[in-house]
DNA sequence: TTACTGTATTATTATTATTAGTACAGTTTT
DNA sequence: AAAACTGTACTAATAATAATAATACAGTAA
């Protein structure tokens, strides 16, 4: 189900928050289901509960899931407000421009450094750097 | 003429890289133009000059200078074949998606993540990762 | 009570970028 | 020839941080 890469520059927990980001939004974990306990998934994933805990404590002040104390940790229902459909049409359209872009020499360096210009000119309020 | 982020995840050297690569592309640096020295840049940014030779290395060994021990690194005529102009259209559209995309919430942690699925599935040669 | 949940804390390990210091080789200028 | 530049190479130390390890505590549910 996950796919982490121990080697790449981002750390583990952000893979993780990614990854359940994409399967909330995705709807492969629905609204108030219950997400698999920092320990299940630490022994799942053979990394430590710390760094399972350290992702869902990221998820949660992003407002993406909520923890309950000796409960467990669900799929909230207010980040799914947002317009999915006009989402994907765009992640699509990006996908396309970026393929396009790497074609013609861009490196995935130069990407990043767009998207950090931009990040910081909208404030930088998303990112957890 | 340089920013440099010292707490940014990306390493000096490769902000160093990418602006280099800019400078070198949009012509501020031209063909056989000389390079500052690593000694003399490391001390105008205040760091260290392994650091900025680290970064010289890696622009000769993706092709952007060549270094002649003794007389100095310089830009190199062969990386300009590119298609400036179109990359220029790519680069200004991508600017425009990339805000749209981050104003409906994707985070810069999953535009990485389609940078890198798109690179590894073009071959993944030229990144320095 | 037992066995789950989340949460918190401290210490240790591992990795890696960066610095620091030194040395050597080649070029240019005086 | 000498001095002052260039790039290059190497080792060691430092700093920052992700991840692990080991507990402990608190709340929930069987």
């Amino acid at each position: 189900m996950f796919d982490l890469d121990v080697r790449s520059r981002k750390p583990i927990y952000e893979q993780l928050v990614d990854k359940l980001k994409e399967l909330i939004m995705n709807d492969v974990l629905k609204v108030d289901e219950q997400l698999p306990s920092v320990r299940t998934l630490a022994q799942q994933l053979t990394i430590n509960p710390n760094t399972i805990q350290k992702a869902y404590r990221e998820l949660e002040t992003q407002g993406y899931i909520y923890s309950i104390k000796g409960k467990g940790s669900f799929v909230n229902a207010t980040v799914k407000s947002v317009n999915t459909e006009k989402l994907e049409k765009v992640k699509k359209e990006l996908i396309r421009l970026l393929t396009e872009a790497m074609y013609l020499g861009v490196t995935s360096n130069e990407l990043e450094t767009i998207i950090s210009d931009i990040e910081s000119s909208l404030g930088g309020g998303s990112s957890i750097d």
